[in-house]
DNA sequence: CAATATTCTTGATGCAGATCAAGAAACGAT
DNA sequence: ATCGTTTCTTGATCTGCATCAAGAATATTG
């Protein structure tokens, strides 16, 4: 607790002058401003045009999006929303990485990692209810924010841009799914198995991987503790893995396979 | 192992004549019967209208739905779909209780259960992706089956059905991060304790509910044994709860709600 | 109703993973 | 670079939950 804000909820390195929701307007970059009827188009727009989720959109649908959208960059761990909070914005991931996360009582647990493009919390949005997961930026981090009214609005008259939306909810859910099969029915040791076999897959690398993320992060995601990481980390040495810092190598894939067996209804 | 079939995945007085897919198109009640020009409107056109999902529907989207949706009954605990199939239907179940659950290695877990009126699964019909989760009905139960590619088109043409969509599906994406902050954030005891009062609250009684599921399938959908459900039980009466058979007294609700601290974000 | 499964319960035991504690390594600030 | 902080690791211990086993209660079948 060493830093001077008046609103510290954990004391740590990474925790900066705002630690609450971070919403100062002056730091707001509103992308287009009607009422100086300039600057209407600028290299925002281009950016939250090559979105996905806007890719099938037409322009009017589009104009109406942006017209009340903000684009901000944000330090690294600053808390962007806190469950709870009504869902006045979609969230859009421009660049860099935001963790979902969330409490009960004293704990605290990471649900998913955020990288370019993800949206959230589309749900909460969509049926304008609170959101159920809190998000904070992990590296220096652009997000855009569209109001959700308006997200709603375009909906009803943009089929296109309703089957995106009705297409990445439904991404979002079966990832939910997935994460829920994955701590059912496997033991925290199987499930950092998969995890690698994961990083592997999507580092498209063969034989070492890196981990992106401390690896408290990686514990709480994977619903354990760090002592227990570590620990897991050491039993797979059984099964042809070591571990390096921030870098894994992995010394025996059919090994490590054979004790994972990653499914691709739960890590597909 | 004692009945006659060739398909049995397991034991049970529960398991009939058909364990694997139920599909047998004799047993299948086509809804409308477009080759035969009549018997368009029966009883379960109605039915199906009246389902939430289709109430904003217009005339002509719903006869397209309807085209080549079936209604069928089936008997308990029949396994209506299998995970890692593909997704041709949308199914809604229609009077009756349908359990969603799945499997990895010889592991098996409740996900859900689901009551009148509810959909499954409406993401992998969407996504046009294979089912994640199995399915298997727990009581006598009527099911109405819509191919997806009949949901699908009209998705399309039809905002209001849309909508009815998109929001059906985020409420199922928000029940399922729901069901994993309950687990990765609460002990089982915990999670006994806030089932109980989920119950009194659907139940709308004040000191006694019932426990309408069997136990094991209650044990399996909060992620413990049927053992330690029962020593979970026993544990509770230190809260002010006890047990006789399905029915749970709650003696001190005061204590049970200080002991669960049920949340909005997690069993609203 | 009796016979037979199956589920539920209770006890004994074992293991996975949490907690507590302390040293090592890594990181950030000055 | 140095100091202070935080994370990571390792060991010791403890707890929660699973497993194994067997009897009691309950449901299903003939």
């Amino acid at each position: 607790m060493s830093c001077g804000s008046k609103v510290v909820v954990k004391a740590g390195r990474y925790i900066y002058l705002v630690a609450q929701r971070y919403f100062d307007a002056s730091r707001l970059i509103k992308i287009n401003r009607p009422s100086l009827g300039e600057d209407v188009a600028p290299k925002h727009l281009e950016e939250i045009r090559a979105n996905p989720l806007f890719a099938a959109t037409n322009d009017e649908s589009f104009a109406t999006l942006v017209r009340g959208a903000y684009v901000q960059n944000f330090p690294p761990h600053t808390e962007l929303i806190t469950e709870g909070e009504p869902a006045d914005f979609l969230h859009i991931v421009s660049t860099g990485c935001v963790e979902l996360f969330s409490n009960w009582r004293d704990r605290e647990t990471s649900m998913t990692f955020l990288g370019e493009n993800a949206t959230f919390i589309l749900a909460a949005t969509i049926k304008d209810r609170p959101y159920l997961m809190s998000a904070r930026t992990l590296n220096k981090s652009r997000v855009i924010m569209v109001p959700s009214q308006d997200i709603r609005t375009v909906f009803e008259r943009d089929s296109d841009f309703a089957k995106s939306i009705v297409f990445e909810l439904a991404s979002c859910y079966r990832a939910s799914v997935k994460s829920t099969k994955n701590i059912k029915l496997r033991t925290s040791l199987e499930r950092l198995a998969n995890y690698i076999l994961q990083l592997r897959r999507d580092q498209e690398t063969n034989d070492q991987v890196v981990l992106e993320l401390e690896k408290r992060k990686i514990a709480s995601f994977l619903g354990m503790t760090p002592e227990n990481l570590s620990r897991a980390f050491a039993s797979l040495k059984n099964h042809g893995v070591e571990v390096d810092g921030q870098t894994v190598i992995i010394k025996d894939v059919v090994a490590l396979t054979a004790f994972a067996k990653p499914a691709l209804l739960i890590d597909g």
